[in-house]
DNA sequence: TCGTGTTGCTAATACGTATTAGCAGTCCGT
DNA sequence: ACGGACTGCTAATACGTATTAGCAACACGA
């Protein structure tokens, strides 16, 4: 009996062969295992029991250098203290595990996603997701040769995995106006990314298809934060008439812009009522509960995962892997929307 | 011109070494620099200035396979969706990311570390950062041979950095105390984990010493989640004498806790005062905020990653970087806490 | 007996880098 | 002019695996 290995991963596919009396050639049909190899039941056990005997585990770097493959991916988001972003970190991260991937994350804040790429670049990333963080800001050659999949983005060269925004700003708009507001605002980003843009397209189509246009002092843009949220709410609140009706780009806004009604002693929803999108698990600890569209995060992650993974396992040639059906989204109507106040 | 690459990551340093008229070992030592190698400065910068015009980047993969070091730490956590962790993950990967380390995430939920551990250990992972993924789960050979580092948990084999988390507990009770309250509750995880002992055993003990012991019917275990808190409390509501204050282990069980009592219609702080731990960015987010014990998350992820390289770098047989100076934690006194009610 | 398959394994090589030993060539002092 | 020291580079090898070509042994049919 040899002593049991006691560093990190020193035993190789070496030392299987020598304890099981075969090559390394013949450990690694064994192990990594063409199954079209022609191999000797007894042989073949015999191998696996040494593995096992020795603990044996390949050096995936070693495997990565001569397939050409790391099976690792890249997660790529501007900031994990947003819930969301967290989510679709999530559902990626168990897809990718589940398959055999490990994830590399990254966090790049809303700009400088180039030299993360150039690092993962350099550790041959088999593929990265990109959520939010701005592809057209990268230079088209910093990706080339990449497989790429984007979230919540839609770009003719990538294939991305998208819910469907137009329709959650679509939700937001009908169901104030089902509430009988005529006074309408939005909170969004100023960062000009896609989901965010639709959200914003779909409530104001909405919005003047029912013959309510959003005035443009109405449309407050900062960060998609609750710094901006509770910026473009006080913002709003000095309008006059003021807005009965606030749609805010994503849920993390919304809370601020809910904060800052709060502190401004302005009731919600009988002054102003309030719609979010994301469905952030917050959303329903506030008091009152936001109302928000929620956009299935986690999925979109998993989904984008699945996407990248399929896109590697494929023959190479393969069908370029178009951008999927958009998730659908939906409506939960909670304590920040109400009928409008009577107007004076 | 040689044609620019259009594939990932093709050019190797034979590429370059061709380039510039040398051979791959001049490229490798003027760009993996060992600075006392002796090299002409004229050689060295025909080498720089073909790997620039090549685009060229070092295949970390094969450095690591030669250097035994791949230059990527994991970093485990339960819960991606707990902010907290989220904090961690952040501060962690921003320090890494600047010392040119990558960051793989795993979740692991709170169990079954074991798998992730693997994994990761045949990525040649030079170290790993735990965070409260219960390393007496694990089994130390798992571990062997790894460089480890824990979050918020102290144990004798590995250093870890820690958070005063007793004087979290501690301060809680001494600001429930100062308040006039004399009946007190806990609610926490059933996991044994060791901040979340530690906070528990502050309070208890500062507590026990002002002659206020916690009645074990008011201590209430369950997950340290949302739902967790919001179970707790509600248990907790059926005690008769009611508790008028209730520390909670983390700020999501006090935010479920908070949320219990806005379903039951009980008053905070009127009848019940509540404290969490964490000071996560939705705490301000509450109404009424959320009186909290900070932690600084961040801060805790960036130095267990910068010990952890400091421990990488060291030449191997360097002091084997015990534990840290546990982090000063402090009381934020917001709107969830207040003086007792009279008693009836 | 020989040729032809077939089976089961191994030797050799490649992946892209770091590193060590060592080879020419130059410089210098005597 | 010659031995030594120094300078600047390269050849060779190793890291741990996957993969291909091919070798030896054997079976089988004629």
């Amino acid at each position: 009996m040899s002593p049991l290995p006691k560093s990190a991963n020193r035993v190789t596919a070496n030392d299987v062969a020598a304890r099981a009396g075969v090559s390394q050639s013949t450990v690694s049909l064994v192990l990594s295992g063409n199954p079209r190899a022609r191999l000797a039941a007894e042989t073949r056990s015999r191998v696996l029991r040494a593995a096992e005997e020795l603990g044996y585990r390949p050096n995936v770097l070693a495997q990565g250098l001569v397939r050409r493959r790391s099976y690792a991916l890249g997660v790529l988001i501007p900031d994990l203290s947003n819930p969301f972003f967290a989510a679709v970190v999530s559902g990626a991260e168990k897809v990718a595990a589940k398959e055999g991937y490990a994830v590399f994350l990254c966090e790049t804040g809303e700009t400088g996603a180039e030299q993360h790429v150039e690092a993962l670049k350099s550790r041959q990333i088999d593929g990265v997701i990109l959520d939010a963080v701005g592809v057209s800001g990268l230079t088209p050659e910093s990706l080339s040769g990449m497989n790429v999949v984007l979230v919540d983005e839609t770009h003719e060269d990538y294939p991305g995995v998208v819910s469907d925004a137009q329709m959650a700003g679509e939700l937001a708009a009908r169901h104030l106006l089902e509430l009988g507001h005529r006074c309408f605002a939005f909170i969004g980003p100023a960062i000009d990314a896609s989901a965010f843009r639709l959200r914003e397209r779909g409530y104001t189509r909405t919005l003047s298809a029912a013959g309510c246009a959003v005035a443009s002092a109405a449309l407050r843009r900062g960060g998609a934060t609750v710094a901006g949220g509770m910026q473009g709410m006080r913002a709003l609140l000095a309008l006059r008439p003021r807005p009965t009706a606030v749609f805010c780009a994503n849920d993390l806004s919304a809370l601020g812009a809910l904060k800052a009604c709060a502190m401004a002693r302005v009731a919600v929803p009988g002054d102003v009522s309030i719609v979010g999108c994301d469905d952030i698990e917050l959303a329903q600890l506030v008091t009152p509960e936001l109302t928000t569209v929620a956009i299935p995060a986690r999925e979109l992650g998993a989904r984008a995962a699945r996407l990248l993974i399929r896109q590697l396992t494929g023959d190479g040639h393969a069908p370029p892997a178009r951008a999927t059906r958009p998730l659908p989204v939906r409506l939960v109507t909670r304590g920040t929307s109400a009928r409008a106040p009577e107007a004076a």
